[in-house]
DNA sequence: ACCGAGAATGTAAACGGTTACATCGGCAAT
DNA sequence: ATTGCCGATGTAACCGTTTACATTCTCGGT
């Protein structure tokens, strides 16, 4: 084990209340008792115990981000925000990805106690009830594109409905009647709130509504490709399709090209997230950009406010607007006059 | 706060040491107190505190992730990985990421005493030395694609020297001779290596050998896109590039499209890492596997093992094969005889 | 020389658990 | 009835800090 603060103390003779005084930078130290210390902690090595100090302080300077799970580049995104405001502040970071299991969802929840300061939750699909059950009531939380019943909890989410609203009015624009839909997951929040601008828009709008335009999917490039394999070989083939996420449209766009149907000429292409390779793809995709870092960057933010509020902290809901970014995957306004594209 | 285990005590009429061990399942209680316990436990929402509870076992069944930026597919496929065997094991996940800032690192490594009972370091530019001066010396570390001078800690690394060496080996049995690389950041151990791969193959088979056609870049797509640029401009332009990570061979892609060179027929591209949408490209990436996922669990692995063994560990360095995966975006073996591509 | 104030430091009680050791019954063997 | 043993439980020390409070020191003012 390290040198603890006693030894400190012994050695640099002094007792440890002085030694605990100039590690925190509290209360009146002389100068040179106060460079004698130092000097003997560099020495042993000594690094304040972060369990013993959060015990009696009880603050853990951690908070914990709980996700259902790591994959792909939104959740990287997201971290990314999370982490670089986290940071920022001084606080660590302890993710914890529950796999959509309840009693797993509790069992972490639990473990929490003690551990951290706050915690952002991220799992589309778990409810508030398991949440209320599960931790000490005074533990600061923020839900992230969670489904919130109720005004319980603080939270934030994305203009899901608005975002898929504005692409479908956008693809309308273009002269699209017939647009197809790749649907997310149908326990995932975002997923049901883009379904329902999708269908929102269809009907506000008068466009061709039909069950078979509503394509089965869950938000990973592989169903995208399916989706895509499944759309080339419809009969009353739509002229666009809306994948809900990127990385669908990534894994639809590839069916597409396997197919030989050309984008944006033959069939015009649309995402959701805006991920940073969006921009990339061939042709650079139209999506709804959510600007996924600066998400966690807020959740972070709202989350430490309330943690240092502690006391009289008023809840929020927090809607995060989506801006719809026009590229060339959909052909129209997105192609620059000299056929290049934008970035 | 949480109730205490005082409480729960108090309120079941026994003593604090029964309520223990009911918790911890260590020595024997008789059934029915048990049951009394659990039953005030619930009622009482107790949670052991993580805080009291490592301070006085040492343990704290956190581990924790140093890495240098969370960008991109690559670490949040590590991470996957990492955190599919850690939450196996019952452990949960710190991560820290530094920005590469030495001072800040130093911080990160001290306060996680009393915090974690291990530590991966995924910092291609962390010097040994600056961990062993700032971390208890007892701590169980695993190096993760990092430069390992000397045997002074466990490690495991890609077979970044071999997998450039069969890439280059694979473009030049398609005829190529004239190859440019796209390199990574000079400090980056991975980079260093993967460019040392590419210089001894060029070597070995007497393929052109120029200092044009070594690329600078960072492993982002937009120094890729630069790349990309730079090369279809060039006067001798090579017949194939080896962008030394997938992101920038994706920037990279878009720049060639973008100028109307053709990927295969115009010029081949290859990249490395193969995260998973590589695949989904247009066309396919031929890139070097490495599975990510993988190796993070097999570093949370070794980490474990360590931590668990405490005393007599044997120090190891590992090093993991890498594999190629021919796809469409170099021609020649990934087309399938019917024009379409491998998946 | 003495007093009092404030600065510098020390003492010891928390924080919430775990665990070695002591205690107490009850029961089988003698 | 006594002994010994073991299962069930309680007592209290300890983990490494912080911090309220007590104590000592230093000086300027009188």
């Amino acid at each position: 084990m390290s040198a603890t603060i006693k030894e400190v103390a012994r050695e640099a003779e002094v007792s440890v209340a002085t030694v605990s005084r100039v590690f925190n930078d509290k209360g009146p130290v002389r100068t040179e008792t106060r460079r004698r210390i130092l000097e003997v902690a560099e020495r042993l090595r000594y690094t304040p115990h972060g369990a013993a100090r959060s015990l009696i302080t009880n603050e853990t300077h951690t908070v914990s981000v709980l996700l259902p799970d790591l994959h792909g580049e939104f959740f990287s995104e997201v971290m990314r925000g999370i982490d670089s405001t986290a940071h920022g502040s001084g606080y660590h970071l302890l993710v914890a990805s529950s796999h959509n299991d309840r009693a797993e969802i509790k069992a972490l929840l639990r473990a929490m106690r003690g551990r951290v300061d706050g915690l952002i939750v991220m799992s589309p699909d778990v409810d508030a009830h398991t949440l209320e059950a599960n931790l000490p009531e005074t533990l600061p939380i923020l839900l992230l594109n969670c489904l919130v019943d109720g005004t319980s909890f603080d939270s934030i989410n994305v203009d899901n409905h608005g975002g898929a609203l504005a692409m479908v009015r956008h693809l309308a624009g273009l002269g699209h009647r017939r647009i197809a839909l790749i649907k997310g997951a149908a326990e995932n929040y975002d997923a049901r709130e883009r379904l329902r601008g999708y269908r929102d828009a269809v009907a506000a709008l008068g466009l061709d509504a039909a069950p078979e335009l509503e394509i089965d999917g869950d938000f990973s490039e592989e169903a995208g490709y399916r989706a895509g394999r499944h759309i080339v070989a419809m009969v009353g083939r739509p002229t666009a399709v809306f994948a809900t996420n990127d990385a669908m449209a990534i894994g639809c766009l590839y069916a597409l090209r396997e197919a030989g149907v050309r984008v944006p000429e033959d069939l015009a292409l649309a995402g959701f997230d805006d991920i940073p390779i969006a921009r990339y793809m061939t042709p650079p995709l139209t999506s709804v950009s959510v600007s996924i870092a600066k998400l966690g960057a807020r959740a972070m933010e709202r989350l430490l406010s309330s943690v240092k509020a502690r006391n009289a902290h008023q809840r929020r809901h927090e809607t995060l607007p989506t801006e719809l970014v026009v590229r060339g995957s959909c052909g129209g306004a997105g192609n620059r006059s000299d056929g290049s594209w934008n970035l």
